[in-house]
RNA sequence: GCCGGCGUGGUGAAAUUGGCAGACACGCUAGGUUUAGGACCUAGUGCCGCAAGGCAUAGAGGUUCGAGUCCUCUCGCCGGCACCA
């Protein structure tokens, strides 16, 4: 017999499976039967795949390959998240253009990910800088627009002054242009945002932070996922109440959760940005001390404010009072950029008492602290405040004082959301152009949807120059207007990255269609997405967004369903051999391509589930994956054992009840994502083989086909030399024969006080008494109850009987 | 700081969810076999002890007949958010 041979077998049945399309997905999948499995998609980088990428590709792969074995029609595609930085900066330093080098990494990502046998529908590929699929992005752009949830207002950017160049967080090291080193200041431009936190247009069905909270319980999540979208979305209840400002018509409105406390309000706060500060101008009596503060908080970068917070600071408005609604009381008003102006109403009442950064910033600027008693929560120790009473709510739980003093100041309920609208609009070349024109005459004219695609010029040179690139080619920015024909400009902005991806398995349905972003009939038959696996470092903005998306399609009238992704499951960080994070500098990288040179395909993959669960962070261990290929080579020369008769019963039977074991196992592990103890379950069985040296054909071929998804190259192959014609893809998942794991004998744990004194084997049927008896004449469980007396015994039916003696 | 998660042999990890801790692998040890190639086979391998036995799931308490699993506190690591009123 040959031996194994991983090199000759893994491209033969690649290459089969594509010439007879046996991972093509129908359109019109069997009612009730489709299952939509669903990667990450991944952005093709230079770098070519990681070894992280086909943790959950496997994962993915051999649950679709489950599924088709039992019958489920499986859309399992892959494509590729082709926009971004990385392309443009790699063509700042080298010349090469984005489109090129991305199509070249392309190549590498299909040519690395075919190469481990992973049953996509190729056939369904899409490419998100292809003008085919950026195209239907632009198109889903105009729609939020024509709904109002596209708009355009200003916002701060990172700007480094020496590059002339708009920044990305992640390009700000230490508030510093990772570049040039020079520092980054914040400037204010005109940009595109997405309304994530306002409400279905039609009026239907609501607010958005609102739904994309309360759906969370109807999803298959893991919970730590949800919990961070929660936090994320950061919903708190409260009041907005309002403060007369004395010798002025103006008010101060804050929002507060706490409106039980409003007694020990002893100053307001408004954020350095408020717009009443320039309101209250006359009457402020140190206005050039208050500019300095406003100027110098709004040269800051947000990471500096943050970062420098630990010292708090403001400026009093001195000549301003304002009027606490409660009592009457007058209290000085301070600007301070401790009090951000993104959130709630940009300005808040000061409870020193109950609030610990009001404390300290009372602390600081000598301002009185109050408490308010009958709070009903343990209040921060301060040595020089004065107690006070909430008047005549004294008494009553903080929850009923709340709303009772928001009614009596005539205050209003309201919910606040941390979530702040989706800026959309990056100065990149390297995007999907904003489909919008801007006209002398018109104003603000969206392109029509006829003429799409907005195309991304070739002709650009992307070095950094001060504005955004496509601004510079002349063919690109000067247009007609869409509606009075005369002169206009482009928006030459183009579209956030997240973007493309938050309707990419919207197009896997139908990736060519030119007439729709996809066919409806076709959404239907497949969407929403059944199972999603990627990286959890994509679980606030990636899944929220693409949630947001889909709901505001739904509400739109273009799908069926508000929610994308039913289930999913993350996979966790494959770290290099020393237990750090894989990177280049580390030089701890590990390459698929090595590996699969080295020990082929299906030991990748299989050593990648048999390295621990899914979600855990698990360091590459090279001399571990010799287990696996041990494995497989033992599987090999199973063939060499394979007869159709057994030597005597007993063989049979143990083989058998292996066998049914092992396929019982791997099911159960398949359905809960535990692929780590399936591979366990394959090992002992070929372990079981190898004891008694034969297996029939029979137990053999089911073994080959559980192993299948798994490791679908050398199942093939093997199943092929047992004189089969047709791939095994097309043979049914394995029955388990139920007879063969019920068991007559059952082996007892024997306890004397919690305490394990021996085991007695019993028949399955046997009743409390009989496994007293048979536990009781074992010698050491007679000796350490002997002389004493049984006070009770616990006995737990099929694994344990427990004495407790005094 | 706040919110989550995790902590089990020399290593990666199992443990039917409150019921025999350490399955399956890596590594190591011994023997066999082959000796050219990350080789193969068999046996052993949590710690202490000659043994009987005792001790062990980060540490300390608790609940329970029984705790890796539940509760309380402490320590350590990882992830998310970061002045959110």
């Amino acid at each position: 017999m040959a031996e194994y041979n991983h090199k000759a077998i893994e491209p033969k049945w690649q290459k089969r499976w594509e010439e007879e399309s046996v991972f093509v997905a129908p359109d019109k999948p069997k009612a009730g039967k489709k299952k939509y499995v669903l990667d990450m998609f991944p952005y093709p980088s230079g770098a070519g795949l990681h070894v992280g990428h086909p943790e959950g590709y496997t994962a993915t792969d051999i649950y679709s390959r489950y599924l088709r074995m039992n019958g489920h029609e499986v859309l399992h595609p892959m494509g590729w998240d082709a926009f971004g930085l990385p392309a443009e900066n790699y063509a700042i330093k080298s010349g090469v253009h984005p489109k090129e080098s991305t199509e070249q990494n392309i190549k590498t990502f299909t040519r690395q990910i075919k190469s481990l046998g992973f049953s996509y529908d190729w056939s369904r590929e899409v490419n998100t800088s292809s003008p085919g699929y950026y195209r239907w992005t632009q198109w889903l752009f105009l729609q939020l627009y024509h709904a109002g949830l596209a708009y355009k207002k200003e916002a701060p950017v990172n700007w480094c002054p020496d590059c002339q160049t708009v920044l990305a967080n992640e390009q700000v090291i230490d508030g510093k242009c990772e570049r040039c080193g020079h520092k980054v200041i914040q400037k204010n431009l005109e940009q595109w945002f997405f309304r994530i936190t306002g409400s279905d247009p039609k009026g239907k069905h609501g607010s958005y932070p609102e739904r994309l909270l309360s759906n969370l319980e109807t999803l298959d999540w893991p919970d730590p996922i949800k919990h961070m979208q929660a936090n994320w979305i950061g919903r708190s209840e409260g009041a907005e109440l309002e403060f007369e400002i004395k010798g002025s018509s103006s008010k101060i409105k804050v929002f507060t959760t706490r409106p039980d406390t409003l007694f020990g309000a002893t100053y307001m706060v408004l954020a350095p940005e408020h717009a009443l500060i320039r309101e209250l101008k006359g009457q402020i009596e140190n206005w050039d001390e208050v500019q300095q503060y406003v100027k110098a908080a709004s040269s800051k970068s947000q990471l500096e404010r943050t970062d420098l917070a630990k010292e708090k600071t403001g400026v009093e408005l001195k000549g301003v009072r304002a009027v606490n609604p409660g009592n009457n009381e007058e209290i000085p008003v301070w600007i301070a950029d401790y009090v951000l102006s993104s959130y709630g109403t940009g300005a808040i009442m000061a409870v020193p008492g109950h609030d610990e950064r009001d404390f300290e910033f009372a602390k600081k600027f000598k301002l009185p602290v109050m408490q308010v008693v009958d709070s009903g929560e343990d209040l921060p120790s301060i040595s020089s405040g004065k107690v006070v009473n909430s008047g005549k709510f004294d008494g009553q739980d903080s929850e009923e004082a709340k709303w009772k003093i928001t009614d009596a100041v005539k205050g209003r309920r309201t919910i606040q959301y941390k979530l702040r609208d989706w800026l959309i609009s990056r100065q990149r070349y390297w995007g999907a152009p904003i489909p919008i024109i801007y006209c002398e005459t018109c104003g603000e004219q969206p392109v029509k949807e006829e003429d799409l695609p907005v195309t991304l010029p070739d002709d650009v040179d992307f070095l950094p120059k001060g504005e955004s690139p496509l601004s510079r080619s002349k063919s690109f920015h000067n247009v007609k207007c869409p509606n009075c024909e005369s002169p206009a400009r482009r928006e030459s902005d183009t579209m956030d990255t997240f973007v493309d991806s938050s309707w990419y398995f919207l197009r896997y349905t139908d990736p060519k269609n030119q007439e729709e972003f996809a066919d409806k009939k076709k959404i239907k038959a497949w969407m929403p997405v059944d199972t999603y696996v990627g990286g959890a470092e994509h679980a606030v903005m990636h899944l929220l967004y693409s949630r947001f998306i889909t709901m505001a399609l739904h509400d739109l009238g273009h799908l069926g369903f508000p929610e994308p992704f039913l289930k999913l499951r993350n996979q966790g960080l494959i770290l290099g051999p020393d237990g750090q994070k894989m990177s280049k500098s580390r030089g701890n990288v590990i390459n698929p391509d090595e590996v699969i040179e080295n020990f082929g395909a299906d030991c990748m993959r299989m050593y990648e589930m048999f390295m621990g669960p899914l979600e855990d962070a698990k360091p590459w261990d090279t001399n571990g994956i010799v287990g696996v290929a041990r494995f497989l080579e033992r599987a090999w020369n199973v063939h060499a054992f394979v007869d159709t008769e057994y030597l005597n019963q007993e063989q049979e039977l143990i083989v058998g009840r292996e066998l049914a074991r092992t396929v019982k196992k791997a099911e159960d592990d398949i359905q809960s994502f535990n692929f780590n103890t399936a591979v366990s379950a394959f090992m002992i069985f070929i372990n079981a083989v190898y004891k008694v040296e034969r297996i029939s054909t029979h137990h053999w071929e089911t073994f080959l086909k559980a192993l299948n998804p798994f490791a679908p190259h050398i199942t093939n192959e093997l199943w092929e030399m047992l004189g089969h014609k047709e791939v095994i893809e097309k043979e049914k998942w394995p029955e388990v024969d139920v007879l063969l794991l019920a068991q007559d004998e059952v082996m007892y744990a024997v306890q004397v006080n919690g305490k394990l004194r021996g085991n007695a084997m019993v028949s399955t049927s046997a009743s409390e008494g009989d496994v007293t008896k048979k536990a009781l004449a074992l010698a050491n469980v007679a000796k350490h109850v002997e002389g004493r007396e049984i006070a009770k015994a616990v006995f737990v039916k099929g694994k344990l009987i427990n004495f407790v003696v005094k």
